[in-house]
DNA sequence: CAGTTTCCATATCGCTCGGTAGATAATTAC
DNA sequence: GTAATTATCTACCGAGCGATATGGAAACTG
């Protein structure tokens, strides 16, 4: 649906590079944190460049969104490939840990951060956050029922419950991120949770 | 250091009720998600009086966040009696899923909230609630460590460990119930995480 | 009573917020 | 060449933010 030809002033910065850069300030400082001019500053444009690029402030960030769960979430489908109950929690935990040390990204999850730190005027993105949420636990049930199903638990646990036993801890990792863990304190606690996790 | 004998007008309102009734607006929309509109239309007083009786908005949230430990968060005072680490967990799992889901009261734990969703302007404040959490996590790990030296766990863990995931599942559980996760969901994974917990 | 102190209400401050108007610059279409 | 189209810039809008100045009313002391 790309026009074919290119008329008019051509764009002087690179969309994708921008989009980066307003995701990194989400990240950093959630949805309602982040203002214009944080935007603006970061990705080295003005504001009607920013408005014409992308609509308006909920438009970016869904964007923003969208670059996240393409670029940062891919480990979550790896890892329910994994073979055995243990592999998935194992991969979701170090990929989640991997996530929010990388020396160069914001700590903490922007899933996280923006269902918990939004106001009532912006209550729509919290809900599409939410949503795109609710997406990925269902999937998990299903691994885990599979799971559940092919024996490898060996302590009497239902799928749902261990599923969001499971998004607790990683919910719980990304709040510590946020408050400024260390990389070893979050292994430790990966480490704590392999150690008592019920399955092979 | 109250004044022996009180002069001029009297104060209209109560200020205990007032700073419940704040407590309760920082507990839904957080720090800096709380308007002094939202606030002095909570409380039942106008702005000045606001100012007058409890300094500004951030001397406000300290004093909330003070009624909040004294009144909501006691349990984990008595959580830490038990006489077993799993008695530990029990009490603060089940603990704060009552204080969750309590009827009358916002959902989520206002520490969670405050130390999430804090922009760069209120950084003195999410510091404040994270040096709080810091106090509670220590007691917690040297409540772990008796546990270790008493020989409750029978799967080799550290105290430390252990006290970052106990942390981790209880930060989550906030969160899932700030997304609205019912009262049946997190009793769930109250369950779930006794029936994998590594001690007697 | 007078005098003092404090409270309450209105109206406003300076500032930042998300968003935009209008003029100018750079490119393509003809 | 000229017209059309699109991007960029400066400057600005109305609204909401936290916080306050001011003035009058109320309740205390002596």
């Amino acid at each position: 649906m790309e026009t074919a030809v290119l008329r008019g002033r051509p764009r002087e910065f690179d969309v994708d590079h921008a989009l980066t850069a307003a995701l990194r300030v989400f990240w950093s400082k959630g949805y309602e944190g982040a203002s214009m001019t944080d935007l603006t500053d970061a990705m080295g444009i003005t504001r009607p460049s920013l408005y014409a690029a992308f609509g308006n402030k909920e438009s970016l960030f869904r964007k923003a969104l969208d670059l996240y769960e393409r670029e940062k979430l891919c480990y979550m489908g790896q890892a329910l490939e994994a073979p055995t109950a243990r592999g998935v929690a194992q991969r979701l935990l170090q990929g989640s840990l991997e996530n929010q040390t990388s020396r160069d990204d914001p700590r903490g999850c922007l899933g996280v951060i923006s269902s918990v730190a939004c106001g009532a005027e912006a209550d729509c993105i919290r809900q599409e956050v939410l949503e795109r949420g609710r997406i990925a636990h269902q999937a998990l049930i299903e691994r885990m029922e599979r799971a559940v199903a092919e024996g490898d638990f060996h302590t009497p646990v239902d799928a749902e419950g261990i599923t969001k036993y499971l998004t607790a801890i990683l919910q719980g990792m990304a709040v510590q991120a946020g408050a400024g863990a260390s990389r070893e304190d979050l292994q430790r606690l990966v480490d704590t949770t392999l150690a008592v996790w019920p399955s092979r």
